[in-house]
DNA sequence: CGGCATATTGAAAGGAGTCAAGCTGTGTGG
DNA sequence: CCACACAGCTTGACTCCTTTCAATATGCCG
């Protein structure tokens, strides 16, 4: 039983104060399909690996992280999603990662099924998801990338990066996820992440107002690589 | 001008004899586009990083790497294709990447436009692409986990079990691919590919007949992780 | 103003990288 | 058919980056 169930009814109601039907969920500019809306507290899981996969998920409001988890409790990020972002999208029947809110988020929700039925009667709809396939599939490939050729300096400077592009702020980021959710997306250790951030700013490349709060030094920009 | 372009001429006359048109080549069970088919040299280049998006490409035999290439020299292996596997699948208009053969291959493309047209009136067509985008999106998400969280003995324990079942052959392979191409390919330098597989060789779990052919022994089996 | 989770810092160990020889074996020419 | 040569692979010694283990500091939340 996912976090989200759990909330489903609560939340219906909520979404729907007038009772009147679902939501309409944006899933792309001009596609649209029926859904709702729940909030999910920080840590709570969307879904979880080995769930069957039933709806499509979209970042309505805070942050969530896609995890898988090995055997032997090594943790691996897949990706973060942020506020307009969409995720859950698998070709398979069950669930291969786990999702959580990083944050009290709110999402939004559509069944699967009401997404299939949107692409047989629309192509825009259909686009526009493999669009965002084609999105993922892009990001997964820098990701590995990333993880594969970059030192730990790069790493988090792509990272940082990454955050500023998302946000569309670029001379400063608020970072929603813990060090360890960071060292778990760059394949490194909190402690490495925290060495290198430290030592970027005192290269002068950023500075901190707290430890997740970060404002990008325009005088000493990040080293840039790929 | 890529090789393939180079080719194109010669091998469109060899790959239809009589001139009477195009090959039909098969993109998926059931869903087929008029295409060509074309040899490419060991390490002569499919397409490269920078290129216009022109068409898809299906190994017919031999192997193809893609690659991507850091400014310093720096080379990140994205994917391994072999006999029957679709590559050159990309959302923007020009190639992210490059794509090679790691041996001589003889290599089936259709024009990226006669795709599209066929995904217009077909829906199978149009489920064929979105399933290969899925397996490739799976694919990646799969290698960004290798290359964040596992060790250089599971990397290439990994990358051979993965050798294996994709030829379908479970007791034995032979490696298409240079131990740079494999190195390159599970973020870790030559020496220590060769390191790992000399010290599974010593352990008794695989068996080297020259550089590139290896018997599983299957009474000490790889260590399997995720 | 505590108290606890989160983050930083330090010291030591370890795994993979680097540099540098050798070795293999495959293909070619004598 | 053998020998040589070159590319590719292996092995060794040493270095260095990242991890590990451990302690201390910070800062957010009640």
């Amino acid at each position: 039983m996912t976090a989200l169930a759990m909330h489903e009814d609560h939340q219906t109601m909520r979404a729907n104060p007038a009772g009147t039907g679902l939501d309409l969920v944006t899933l792309a500019p001009g596609v649209v399909a029926h859904g709702t809306v729940a909030p999910i507290a920080r840590e709570a899981a969307v879904f979880v690996q080995e769930d069957p996969v039933t709806h499509i998920y979209k970042v309505v409001s805070g942050a969530v992280r896609v995890t898988r988890l090995l055997e032997d409790g090594r943790r691996h990020i897949v990706a973060f999603y942020f506020a307009g972002e969409l995720f859950g999208l698998e070709a398979g029947d069950t669930h291969q990662f786990s999702a959580e809110a990083v944050v009290a988020s709110r999402i939004a929700f559509v069944r699967r099924s009401a997404v299939a039925t949107e692409a047989e009667n629309s192509d825009s709809a259909i686009w526009a998801v493999w669009r965002l396939m084609a999105k993922e599939l892009a990001r997964a490939q820098d990701h590995a990338l990333v993880l594969g050729r970059l030192s730990a300096a790069e790493r988090v400077g792509a990272f940082l990066r990454d955050m500023a592009v998302r946000t569309g702020c670029n001379n400063s980021i608020d970072l929603p996820m813990s060090r360890i959710d960071i060292a778990d997306y760059l394949g490194l250790t909190i402690e490495t992440v925290s060495r290198t951030l430290t030592q970027m700013e005192r290269s002068g490349a950023i500075r901190f107002s707290g430890a997740r709060h970060i404002d990008f030094q325009t005088a000493r920009p990040l080293a840039r690589v790929a």
